[in-house]
DNA sequence: ATAGCTTTGTACGTCTGCGTACACATGTCG
DNA sequence: CGACATGTGTACGCAGACGTACAAAGCTAT
């Protein structure tokens, strides 16, 4: 359980009414997540709701040939889990940590109970579920018409959003996953950001060194905000 | 307004109970829609939301430059507007009339009034909701991995399910425009399904002459069906 | 019938990303 | 300190799709 008192630092939770979250409180339970633990598998059903409120979830759709597709991004300003509240008994995606950090779960039932019974915390949901939805066709968009280096850098900087910070861990393998291209693609494509100064890295330690020349090598889509068009 | 002996051809409106149905019923409006309408533009506020009964239609992205990204495909099994539900005032696609055909329409802010006030309603569209985020994601990755004869196989295969017939009006131009490349592209793929005597074609005519080899033709992943892991 | 538009077929060079393989560098642990 | 695992750099041929351009075939309307 979480003390009344801790700031709360997920976005979702917190945009709730005081007396919201205080109904809330008892079912909310603070864990450390680390990265690549997998806390919910694509098909098997979900237990536990998650706000992150430190680390970074990617959610990453199953290919019937064992390959892995990342969709989305799920950081502070988000949760995952909330196709538990639409009706979906199985979780659509694997859920894997980016980046270690903290995060304030809930089980799945309770939730589920709480979004029916709640107007207000089903309306922030759904507006949630609904920026999710414009970010998983953004990326599809991009991913079809971009090139790698400038997805690559979009990446980097929705990461650099999601955690609050220029520094982080991940590796070219990593990325690789999240763009859906070989490690290769992304090392060439790393390589040139670092050449052009715009980041740094060296075994998983990536520095964001210049955001605003990053934004340039990014393609438009990064400034997109989240559902622009009508989103949350 | 609808008359009540006219059989609920929608799915989504379909599987309400009588007595919901017939509250909605005067908020209904049966229109019919000719393809290449477009019926709600990415963007602009969302006047009404479709349910369609013998259209089909498209979910389009709008990137920055100009250039379209279809991300689902609307028939019977569901609607458009889901996003005014949720919160949205914009819509997030240009909605395009792909096949000409019945809908009912119901005006936004009506729906989302009973979307707000009627739990059964509201179940029903959120099942939906969910499964077109499944469809949406499940062609972001189809799109990535697979060439296009296959996703041409399988999109084909997806509109005769959503107009129950083997045999629809769609251009190598359309279609490209679908699969977000080139017509060409289409061309040359359309030719290879033709020449296997799986489809025939001509200025626009499509038929669907084999469809257990078109689905051998397509990636496995159209035989997943939509929201498997969850959905509605 | 003829003119005009739409749709489909074909060609060709180019580019991005793939698969694969291997070397090198950097950190960790006994 | 040396062995080993992990992460990054580089190379090479190949395939799918791109952009573009033009020709042929099929409808429609005057």
């Amino acid at each position: 359980m979480l003390s009344t008192h801790l700031p709360v630092v997920n976005k979702l939770l917190g945009a709730l009414p005081r007396s919201e979250y205080q109904r809330l409180l008892p079912s909310l339970e603070a864990v450390e997540l680390n990265e690549g633990d997998v806390i919910g598998e694509g098909g098997e059903p979900m237990r536990y709701v998650y706000f992150p409120t430190g680390a970074l979830l990617s959610l990453l759709r199953l290919m019937s040939d064992g390959e892995v597709f990342s969709v989305a991004l799920v950081g502070r300003e988000g949760m995952s889990g909330v196709a538990s509240a639409m009706g979906g008994q199985l979780s659509p995606y694997r859920t894997l940590v980016l980046s270690s950090g903290t995060a304030i779960r809930m089980k799945a039932k309770l939730f589920v109970k709480e979004f029916r019974a709640s107007e207000v915390l089903r309306n922030a949901v759904l507006r949630y579920a609904l920026s999710l939805t414009a970010q998983i066709s953004e990326n599809a968009a991009c991913n079809h018409f971009h090139v790698i280096e400038q997805r690559l850098a979009r990446w980097l900087l929705m990461m650099r959003d999601r955690l609050s910070s220029n520094h982080f861990h991940v590796t070219h393998e990593m990325l690789g996953q999240l763009l859906g291209v070989r490690r290769v693609g992304v090392t060439n494509a790393a390589l040139e950001l670092k050449q052009r100064m715009l980041i740094d890295y060296s075994r998983g330690a990536l520095d964001i060194i210049d955001g605003s020349g990053l934004q340039l090598a990014a393609c438009s889509c990064y400034s997109m905000v989240d559902g622009r068009h009508g989103g949350a």
